[in-house]
DNA sequence: CGACAAATTGAGCCGGATCAAACTGAGTGG
DNA sequence: CCACTCAGTTTGATCCGGCTCAATTTGTCG
């Protein structure tokens, strides 16, 4: 009896799984692929054969800006799906790198169609995935457009903790966060030495304290304040602690 | 005999429908909207039951930002489909208005679930439509985040001339544009003071004219090199004369 | 101990924001 | 036909948040 292929529990996580999909699911091949820190996995404009499912580290997307620059324009955490839009675009839009060391299940794209067409549910749910990767993707425009640095930190930090809380990795605002002020700055657009005194005013107003790979929000309401963030954009089941 | 639904020549443009195809468009109901220019159609949050198909005019929609600015953070243009991310994420994640008149053409929530689980290959493309949707997104992320003023308002001419001569709405980077220097303003992040001293740089470089509601791209080699513009994103097959 | 990545600090400068005002052109009503 | 209004554009002056360049410190690992 071998395990149960990991976008089960993916599906488990959002609705009650139906014994058809539960049945079409376990029919998938369920090659699982490790990544090193800092390993590229896909290259903008590269042709894809397949998706992937994260089932641990951290990963980001990034798109070439001017001179050798390089803007992040999203992360993955377990649970994400980086590149699912190749599947109906046919190549990468963007560079993945992992961030962290990674675990990735494998989908590949004629597997996926198959399954999509049979289980119209399953896509209705990989299409919604796709969705909101593009609302938050929506929230960074505004991000790096309209907010000061301290409040564009802000917020990012609200939007991760947020997202690692819905999978577990967080709890109470504290979680592990290996991403270094270099990864900030290119995710928030600003500079590495501007990303390092925002953080440190973040700091010294006791919002949060990050160092070592680990951040730990002291005043949610403070930094959410801050960052103007509101977490409806996520999508996710508020958490309960977080209400109010 | 009553006119083709809009969605058939929506669908005509990308693919060759079957027979079954057009017979499940032809089921749908043709409601067609008609939206001042300037009419909010759409409110951040709210609960929506339709989906639109824009036949003519130009919207866009726009999340608040800090104070009581607002953030564009897409434009709509004939053979957009605004808020379509809404019919799998229940509500609306963002305001959005007319900026010019403009006719849409009304999809039901419900009339789109059914033609998606009849025509999976309707579905795929619908889906499609939002990917590119956010592929543009995240290409207004590096935008707003790392460019110079008149390097992202390059970009922006660039991207929406492509868009519309992709349907026909210009020819040879010549095209109706009738953005205001405010609508610039908050598409880019910038102030609206900074956009007209761009503005002027641009016309001063002989890169564009822009006024009375009409953009023409004088150089467009020139112009793309300027705002870092790489077609690609928009998956649109290329027109000839902008190759090289 | 040396090497290297990451974080931190300091100084000077500039792109773009802000504030304030004037100008243009298209209505619109007397 | 002119006075008025109002949206949109333009100009000028000043200020500041964030960038750049350059160095130093800290922590980690071999």
């Amino acid at each position: 009896m071998r395990p149960p292929h990991p976008l089960t529990s993916w599906l488990e996580r959002i609705v009650e799984p139906t014994a058809g999909e539960y049945a079409a699911i376990a029919r998938l091949s369920a090659e699982v692929r490790s990544l090193p820190a800092d390993q590229p996995l896909r290259r903008l404009g590269e042709e894809a054969g397949s998706a992937f499912l994260v089932l641990e580290g951290i990963l980001c997307a990034s798109k070439p800006a001017e001179g050798d620059k390089h803007q992040i324009v999203a992360f993955f955490v377990p649970g994400d799906l980086p590149d699912l839009e190749a599947l109906h675009l046919g190549r990468s839009g963007q560079d993945i790198a992992a961030i962290t060391a990674c675990r990735l299940a494998v989908l590949g794209h004629a597997e996926l169609r198959a399954l999509c067409a049979a289980e119209p549910r399953i896509a209705a749910l990989l299409w919604r995935a796709t969705l909101v990767a593009a609302s938050v993707s929506r929230e960074w425009v505004v991000n790096t457009g309209h907010r000061s640095a301290v409040a564009a930190l802000a917020h990012l930090f609200c939007e991760l903790s947020t997202r690692l809380e819905a999978i577990g990795l967080a709890r109470g605002g504290a979680c592990d966060l290996p991403l270094t002020q270099t990864h900030l700055s290119r995710a928030t657009g600003l500079s590495l030495v501007h990303v390092n005194r925002s953080l440190q005013e973040l700091r010294r107003r006791g919002l949060l304290s990050l160092g070592n790979g680990r951040l730990a929000i002291h005043d949610w309401a403070g930094l959410a304040a801050l960052g103007g963030f509101e977490a409806g954009y996520l999508h996710l089941p508020r958490p309960r602690w977080m209400a109010a």
